[in-house]
Parts: C-alpha cells; sequence; structure tokens
DNA sequence: TATGGGAGCTACAGCGACTGTAGCTTCAAG
DNA sequence: CTTGAAGCTACAGTCGCTGTAGCTCCCATA
C-alpha cells in the first residue's frame, strides 16, 4: 500500500526541505541513511533523493527523541516498535526509563561538581597562582572535598556557547 | 635544577606505574603525551617511558581535572598556570568559572528534561505500541510539553553502566 | 534557449577524549 | 634460559555529527 500509494498525489520533498521541516541539517539526513535509521529514498532521474510524507514523520521522531537526548541505538529500537503498533510498550517503557535514570545519575554528579566548584571559587583568595584555591584543589586531591568524587562525563564548550 | 636534580636519587617509574598511581590509562599517557599534554619522558636504553615525580604530579593534576569535567584546552590553560606560580590567579578562577556556567547550563537543561521523561512514564497506560504516550510523545512535538525544549548533549550509555 | 546561482551529489577528514587491537620487543623473576 | 607480564608503535573504532572539495543538477529569469 504505502508503495502504491506513494506514486500518485502525495507531496513529495527534496532533503533541503526535509531538513527545514524538521530543523535537522542535509548532512545529517545523509548521515542518518548511510546508517540505516532512514530507508534509502527514491531518486529523481538526476540522482536527487524525494523524500514523501512518511520519512518526513520518520525524522521527525528521530530530531525529537535527539532532543531528549536519546542515543541512536535507543531511537532505533523505538522505531522498530513504531513499526509493530500492535505489539505491547513495555520496551518502550524499559527504554525511556532506562534514559530517565541515566539523566538522574548524571544530574546527581553534576550537581556535586556543582558544589565543589563553587568551594573552589570561593575559597579563593584571589592572589597568585601559587596560593590559588581553584589549583591547589585541583593539584591535590586531600584538599578538595570529604566525599569521593567519580569522573563526570566530557563537557566540551560548544560553539553555541 | 630540575634536570639534574632528576638524574640523582629520585624515584622513577614506568608508565605503568603512572597509570596505577593516578588511575589513569597506559594508553591514555601516551595519549596525553602524543597532544603534548605531558612532555616526552626519558627513555631506558630498551626504548621504554621513565617518569619522575613531576610528571606524577602533572598526571595527577590532569587526571583530577578531568574527574571534574574540565576539558583538555582548559586543562592546557591551567598547568600552563601552575608553571608562573607568581602570575595572577584570575584567569584560573575564570576557567573555573566558566566550567561552572556550563554545569549549572546542563543541570537545568537535564532537570527539564528529567519532567518530560517524567510525565511520558507516569501517563503511560501501558498497552501497545499504538497507543503508548512516550512513543506518541516523541512521534508528536504538540504532545509533549508547554515549554519548547532545545536539545540536550548526547548521552550515551556507557560500558561501565 | 542560454545562463547563473542555489541546491544537491559523493567521498572523505575532523572533532573530543579516549579505547582497543595487532604484532612486535623488553624486562624481571625463577 | 625461559616464560609471562609489561611495554612499544601504529592504526582503527567509538558517538553523532560537521565541514570541505569538487563535482552535477534544477529552475527561474533574460
Amino acid at each position: 500500500m504505502t508503495e502504491a500509494a506513494t506514486n500518485a498525489t502525495m507531496p513529495r520533498y527534496p532533503i533541503g526541505e526535509l531538513a527545514r521541516q524538521t530543523g535537522t541539517k542535509v548532512q545529517t539526513i545523509r548521515y542518518y541513511e548511510s546508517i540505516g535509521l532512514l530507508p534509502e529514498p527514491a531518486r529523481t532521474a538526476g540522482n536527487q533523493r524525494v523524500y514523501g510524507p512518511d520519512q518526513l514523520d520518520r525524522l521527525g521522531f528521530i530530531k525529537h527523541a535527539r532532543d531528549f537526548g536519546f542515543p541512536l541505538d535507543a531511537i532505533r529500537e523505538l522505531l522498530d516498535m513504531t513499526d509493530r503498533p500492535a505489539a505491547s510498550c513495555a520496551e518502550a517503557d524499559e527504554i525511556v526509563r532506562r534514559h530517565l535514570g541515566e539523566v538522574r545519575r548524571r544530574i546527581g554528579r553534576l550537581q556535586a561538581l556543582e558544589g565543589e566548584l563553587n568551594r573552589m571559587l570561593e575559597s579563593c583568595s584571589h592572589g597568585t597562582v601559587a596560593n590559588c584555591r581553584a589549583i591547589n584543589v585541583l593539584s591535590d586531591h586531600e584538599k578538595c572535598c570529604t566525599t569521593s568524587h567519580e569522573p563526570v562525563e566530557t563537557m566540551p564548550y560548544r560553539a553555541t556557547d
């Protein structure tokens, strides 16, 4: 049915239009296709991709889930589920729950970190590097805290900041 | 002085010992060397690295700062400062402050996300995928929230979890 | 119908901060 | 002298893109 129906009067978008409508970059869409997250679309005679509403929805789902921080593997699983709508959603629940747990763990670690950084700044006497509280704390674990801290995930300063 | 002193009676560690003492992986130490974060150490006749206490301290500093989530670029700046101990620590302060700002922003985003994920789970009727609240929310932005959400940073599920 | 410019194409390199592997050599203990 | 752990280099892979080079294609206007 999908195959037959897509032949007819459905709207068809070039890749840039798909990008614009979903807020995704063109390269990202091609990347998703390359890793099998999006199916290979039809092509024009000139080899350019054309998409239908199904693909638009699918990409919208991916984009939204990415905005929620789901990793692509989890999104792949979620998409597989939308393909069998009669299945139980227990599995989807489980994925969301796992993600939520991860989010909470990260919040906890970041809050501990926030406290440490705050203490660093507050106790700094604003003198020379030799006496700098912040640098001393980093130099010597004994000085930093009663509680041991676990590594925090990588946190790049981003170009957009 | 450092050069002269290291010749004599100071303890000298092979790379594995440095790794063990700092909680770093051997490959990571070599990686830090390759990007110029650690200086090239002396070598044995058989071409194996040998480190002194200076390097141990430096790596300890790096490790600790990484545990605090500082990116390597920031750590490089902080290390440069420890090399001129008479300088003002205002710059170090600034780096810490910037990092703290980033940490707070991330906490905020993650808390918003936590709320969304919670609502997803709470409103799920535990039926089929077709009716699954979680999946519907991901499919359709309108259903998810009053506030618009910005993308959250990538959050890989890690092997250690 | 010609032309210009924006959009699309493929292929590949790079980011950050490692981690893992293959296939060697070296070292220290027994 | 042997054995096994530890070290060596070099390179590929991770995640999720992003950017670039050097093409081709499509469509609107002249």
